[in-house]
RNA sequence: GGCCCCAUCGUCUAGUUAGGCCCAGGACAUCGGGUUUUCAUCCCGAAAACAGGGGUUCAAAUCCCCUUGGGGUCACCA
């Protein structure tokens, strides 16, 4: 463990000796400020509430929880509600359920409180005030005047010369008097921070290391809206400093925002926190940001396609219409097809980090045991459908037969297959047809392309393809059938070995190969070209239905 | 376009911080073979990468520089 403790952690709070963040001089530390030894890891995610939680998002509340967890920290949920019109608990439900669902818990947060709080931005805006008269009476940032299309004007005329736009601040050049009486009048101001032109900003990062950006090249931001109310990147930095948070870790997206944010924390005199970078999740097969806006382009992606196939195949079974407006972005697709929490947490873990050249499946545990930020990938990594369906068929066959049953059992309810999964003779045909499906089933709803053992005989489709090719086109088919049929309704045994014996007695007794009947067989009685072992398909099947279903096979032959 | 980040098999990655153990290891996917007188598994095997160019060095995937490519971001969004 020891020796894995690695650069980052050794520079995180509670060694000062190491501080690489501290290397802002021109910070002043209030004396009395406890959080500058503090030893214990914070950190947070801040989403906003969108109605959905995005599959890439939550790898990053992942890193963030797995951080806090492997320090024995605290982990916080911060509601970012700044720019919210939307009904709130509608549009946070689905967010919190994706966190409930995988099992990563907060410490404080919205349904649990704490100890800073209020969590959400929409109720702290006395703090967010207060900040920005402190930077205003400090000088830090003033009020700006000029309207929108003044600064719309000045952009483009920079632009025009080829010159870096900067904000000409002519609100700066305002009397006494004149301010005075834009107050009086109502004016429309926004406050910007007033940028130091002349300084490099610095950013030690625990992912990407050094970074620096040239203060000379930033327009002063705007902190406050016109309406009062705060920008993103005020209220963060509000927020992650009076929540305490030791650990900013966030999607890289975010590193161009940095040097405002640093900015903010100087003109605060507040503790730089140990920023992290983490590399944004890609599309499948790219190199892009995955985005909800790109979805068209990913439905026609062939790495993508399988799970919006799976999507349409599924969802409308289990009374989801228009895939219930569940798409492979959100992860509640993979809740509601039936991913188990244990394979998008060790999928989304390895996606941009690993534990050591060969370890694939991990834990929770075993994940936070060994989490670390120096192990953390630079580069973004597309999501892989393909490797995440591995890693849920190898979760899924860890999962004992009562779970397995526990898992499918709502989707043959829900798509009308059994009434009542719980009634005893159901639950037994269940289980036997999990038991048969054996590596077949990797996600719970596979279990509806096993439809045939839930069906009414006279209600089983066949397919096209194969009951042209194994009973309509086979010469011998439907004769071998028609004998078979008739050896299958004599025996008294109908146990899997039992019909595996019949049926290799009568391919001896009649002198043909296995495959002459089998692959006839199959079809006749499940209506398809593959399916389970036969013999287990058989013996759950049971004689009547074998029987009838046979015969029904034949008579289609003769209709058609 | 400005600023910033990134660059190892098709994909996810190990190796880069402390140069030699690497003519580069694992996994997914792909292909081939075997087992299963059915389907799926399983087993074995194959193909498959250090973006390019310069340096530094006895030695470079690893350090430095340049080029190229990819991406992010440039709001009174978060």
């Amino acid at each position: 463990m020891i020796s894995r403790l690695n650069r980052i952690s050794r520079e995180t709070p509670g060694c000062p000796e190491c501080f690489p963040r501290l290397s802002f001089t021109q910070i002043a530390f209030p004396a009395n400020d406890k959080s500058l030894f503090m030893s214990t890891v914070r950190t947070r995610f801040a989403p906003s509430p969108t109605g959905y939680m995005h599959i890439g998002g939550m790898r990053t509340a992942l890193f963030n929880w797995l951080w806090a967890r492997h320090n024995g920290g605290q982990f916080i949920l911060r509601i970012d509600d700044t720019d919210q019109e939307r009904n709130l608990s509608e549009a946070l439900g689905p967010i919190l359920q994706a966190f409930k669902w995988l099992g990563l818990d907060w410490d404080e947060g919205p349904e649990v409180g704490g100890e800073h709080g209020p969590y959400f931005q929409s109720e702290r805006n006395d703090l967010y005030r207060g900040a920005v008269d402190k930077l205003l009476a400090a000088g830090k940032a003033y009020r700006d005047y000029d309207t929108p299309e003044q600064i719309q004007a000045d952009r483009e005329a920079a632009s025009q010369e080829k010159k870096n736009y900067l904000n000409i601040r002519r609100s700066l050049e305002l009397t006494e008097s004149e301010l005075e009486q834009y107050a009086a009048e109502g004016r429309p101001s926004v406050v910007r921070l007033l940028v130091p032109r002349d300084q490099k900003i610095q950013i030690d990062d625990a992912v990407r290391g050094h970074v620096e950006f040239v203060a000379g090249l930033m327009p002063d931001p705007v902190i406050l809206r016109g309406n009062g109310t705060p920008l993103y990147n005020l209220a963060t930095v509000i927020d992650d400093a009076q929540m305490q948070i030791s650990h900013v870790i966030r999607a890289e997206e975010h590193l161009s925002n940095t040097p405002v944010q640093v900015l903010i924390y100087q003109a605060l005199g507040y503790e730089l926190p140990q920023f992290a970078h983490i590399p944004f999740v890609a599309a499948p097969g790219g190199k892009e940001k995955l985005s909800k806006r790109k979805l068209d382009k990913y439905r026609k992606s062939p790495q993508f396609k399988k799970m919006f196939d799976k999507a349409e195949a599924v969802f409308p079974r289990i009374g989801l219409e228009n895939a219930g407006g569940l798409d492979p972005v959100m992860v509640e697709y993979y809740e509601k097809i039936g991913y188990l929490p244990e394979a998008i947490l060790n999928s989304l873990a390895r996606l941009g980090w690993s534990l050591d050249d060969k370890t694939e499946f991990m834990s929770l545990d075993t994940i936070v045991e060994n989490f670390t930020l120096d192990r953390i990938v630079k580069a973004a990594a597309g999501l892989d459908p393909d490797k995440l369906l591995n890693f849920q068929s190898h979760w899924m066959n860890q999962l004992s037969l009562e779970d397995k049953i526990e898992h499918c059992s709502p989707y043959l309810e829900k798509a009308g297959l059994v009434q009542d999964a719980s009634q005893p003779e159901v639950k037994e045909r269940i289980s036997r047809v999990i038991v048969g499906m054996e590596d077949r089933l990797k996600v719970a709803s596979d279990i509806l392309e096993f439809d045939e053992f839930f069906v009414p005989d006279v209600q089983l489709e066949y397919d096209d393809k194969a009951f042209k090719k194994r009973i309509q086109k086979s010469e011998e088919a439907v004769a071998l059938l028609e004998k078979f049929k008739e050896q299958l309704a004599q025996t008294d045994d109908f146990s899997a070995a039992a019909l595996d014996h019949l049926l290799h007695e009568f391919v001896e007794a009649e002198g043909i190969g296995m495959g002459q009947i089998i692959h006839a067989l199959r079809v006749a009685v499940s209506g398809k070209g593959t399916g389970i072992g036969m013999f287990d398909c058989l013996s759950i099947l049971g004689q009547a239905s074998c029987v009838k279903r046979i015969d029904r096979a034949i008579g289609l032959t003769q209709n058609a």
